[in-house]
DNA sequence: CGATTCATTGACGCCGGCGTCAGGTTTTTG
DNA sequence: CAAAAACCTGACGCCGGCGTCAATGAATCG
């Protein structure tokens, strides 16, 4: 795929569109979806105004073609996570492990996500974070009918493992010395076996705690 | 402090404040922060223009008088119950019971939050639900110190338990069926105890399952 | 190399929000 | 009851974003 087009034409649109996208990212990084204006993205992009229309329609359009392509991969990721957990253990490691490799592995762009929430909510019918909450509430309904999760309060158990997930993503992109694995072992142990019991074998987490909590922010 | 002022002039302040808050209220919970228009809280409250400036000098001004008072009693109230903890169980129960409380006794105002949560985060220097997450986590620090709470990975410990309550209060907002102390004590076992442990005295969850999460969406 | 196609440019008219302020109305004061 | 104060009103000018389109220039075609 890195093959560039043949003609000079087709070369300029395709830089075109990335000098378009690129100023997007930027400004809704930076100021937040609502408060951007497709003139800020055209001056920040060089190009003239009537150009920006052959490319978007709209600003909603600009926004969408930022986030779809990676939006997927996130999906694709995760879902075949879960594909290979055998048990309960590996189920929700293996789940948040993908979850934060993918954020560590370009927190720019979750920052943007996370920059944005409310959008992509409503963008998505409270289903960009949402359709990663109904996956797993579906895939531990699964887990749960096949006798490898226990049969717990399936909404409740859903908002918090996802929480909590999203809360160490965030974590995880303010804090780049985190490390996937990391955070993945201390939550997945924690939610299988608590706080109590964690603490009986402390040694992991700890370790985490006395390398990184005490330094983070 | 019911007795309203005696003036005339007194009383159509406040009637004339009241409407713009409430105008502002429907306004920002509909549309988002950002969508709203100075002028589209003018329309609904039914004043003119210039009255407006008589009360409020911007947008933002306007918003924080929308939710300071309430944000303040949050505070308070999530404190107060920590406050009475003495061991690590009752330090979550009752955080989490006298939180999903407050969001409970007012689902809309709570959406509202939900609905601007960047607005939020910026306006207190990513500290509205941050306030809370500080808090939380200095409480935590707090309780380990005292040797009430093991001693984990506390940025990790405080984005999980702060995520999964976030997401619990928005199930709730939801779901106007759930019940606080369903939620909170669920929530509480699981960190406790974990899934696994949990599993094994399931009847109170068991129950908030069969009874609401089968129905809930 | 001339003809043709096609994308880029940026000025243009429109629209709507912004904050103001002179004028009018109502309440308070004495 | 009249003078004064308070404050509500809404039209106004300004500003800036929006999407368009005729003109320009460059790439492609034959």
């Amino acid at each position: 795929m890195p093959t560039p087009p043949q003609g000079k034409r087709a070369r300029n649109k395709l830089a075109n569109r990335a000098a378009i996208l690129e100023a997007a990212r930027r400004c809704f990084l930076e100021h937040g979806y609502e408060a951007v204006t497709i003139r800020d993205v055209i001056r920040l992009s060089g190009l003239a105004a009537g150009t920006f229309y052959n490319y978007f329609p709209d600003k909603a359009s600009l926004f969408r073609a930022l986030i779809e392509a990676r939006l997927g991969e996130l999906q694709e990721q995760i879902h075949a996570a879960r594909e290979r957990a055998t048990d309960i253990e590996s189920f929700f490691y293996e789940s948040y492990l993908a979850t934060l490799k993918i954020v560590r592995s370009d927190p720019a762009f979750f920052a943007l996500m996370f920059r944005n929430e409310p959008v992509l909510r409503s963008f998505y019918n409270d289903n960009f974070f949402g359709l990663i909450m109904a996956s797993l509430k579906l895939d531990l309904q699964d887990a749960m009918v096949r006798g490898v999760v226990p049969e717990l309060d399936v909404d409740a158990l859903t908002a918090i493992s996802f929480g909590a997930g999203y809360e160490l993503a965030r974590l995880m992109v303010q804090d780049t010395r985190r490390r996937p694995e990391d955070l993945a072992r201390t939550v997945t142990d924690l939610l299988l076996n608590g706080i109590n019991r964690s603490a009986d074998r402390p040694k992991l987490i700890r370790l985490g705690s006395r390398l990184l909590g005490g330094a983070a922010r």
